[in-house]
DNA sequence: GCTTGATCTGAACGCGCGTTCAGTTACTGT
DNA sequence: ACAGTAACTGAACGCGCGTTCAGATCAAGC
């Protein structure tokens, strides 16, 4: 038997990638199996490749489809001003934007090693590509003196370590709520780049 | 033919432990096989079984080891003192030692989820001890005045996150030495902690 | 020189892997 | 009513997986 009514391809499509963005996530791509997928998405292994032509690109086009929607998103949030409001918003809106995707965070960063070369620097490309934005902020601000740092490059690599560092740990419902902790990342960030 | 020379089992041993680490460091822990190691250490397969029941205990033994040693060298290297020197120092060791060891590190992070969960509780346990200690100098600070953060745990948190970042991308033969690195890294996180 | 035990081989076990594909079903357009 | 096609099944492909084990080999002790 096959496709019990209607038309699914807009639907199963989407649930490919829910499917295995929350299982790369939980278990790791190498260690989740193509027929794993098929089973939570409620289809037999042969179906998955109507939506993607092999595993490996399923693992990039998330990983793209990430980056892409990060740049973008930072794209519209920034809305310019002075340097140190701009880093606010930009650490803000990364802890916010990375705290609300906790899978898709998680694969970005464990799975890089999974990529394929080619794939792997294209993600590397666009990933720097987001760095270089906190890199200007960094710059402008050093350069009108409100920030102190010997190094913008090193700077920015430790500021987002720090924010993503968040992601590792914290839970809705524990001891801190979402705005208290990125209150106390930002001021410590701040500080961290202060005289 | 088997043994061609000589008693091996304190060589071979080791050798697994080392091959294994290299190469669950490089490929993840799933998608590496045990007939890769042994192919690697130069022998079968199923000699490997003689110096670990299983892939699982491998692993774990690993993880277990590498955090026994950074308790007890961190305990060594803590000559007391201020809180101020004893952040710097924590810092500095924290870097290097990490620097130093990029495999070994990389696993302890990122293989976590491919721990059974008894392992997991105890590799949590042992990574918790290494926390508590940050956490209290940053406790003796604030209680000394000389520490300005509203939450110590949270600051633990968010400084070795950043200082975990240096591994991430530090190669020996880059734009700035380790010293250097070292050296920015720890003025960033000295004002994040000050008022 | 013989036995003992440590060390390792080589083959095998059952199983699941990623991927392909001929065939089947259910809907759509005419 | 019928053809066409999108969506999917179910079986199969060759292969490698973790693990076990009987047997081979060599070093050491008596």
């Amino acid at each position: 038997m096959a496709r019990k009514q209607g038309s699914h391809a807009g639907i199963t499509g989407p649930k490919v990638r829910d499917v295995a963005l929350r299982l790369f996530a939980r278990y790791g791509y190498a260690a989740v199996s193509m027929r794993q997928i098929a089973r939570e998405v409620g289809v037999q292994a042969g179906a998955l490749y109507l939506y993607t032509p092999d595993k490996q690109t399923l693992l990039f086009d998330l990983m793209r489809g990430h980056l892409d929607e990060l740049l973008s998103a930072w794209a519209e949030a920034d809305k310019g001003g002075p340097p140190a409001a701009r880093l606010e918003a930009f650490a803000r809106f990364h802890m916010r934007y990375h705290l609300d995707r906790p899978d898709t965070i998680f694969i970005a960063y464990m799975e890089l090693r999974n990529l394929e070369p080619d794939n792997f620097a294209e993600v590397e490309r666009l990933r720097d590509l987001y760095e270089a934005s906190l890199i200007d902020i960094l710059d402008a601000g050093r350069a009108e003196g409100v920030f102190q740092v010997p190094d913008t490059r090193l700077a920015a690599k430790a500021a987002i370590s720090m924010l993503n560092g968040v992601t590792t740990w914290f839970r809705e419902g524990g001891r801190l709520g979402q705005g208290e902790v990125e209150s106390i990342y930002w001021d410590m960030l701040r500080k961290s780049v202060s005289g």
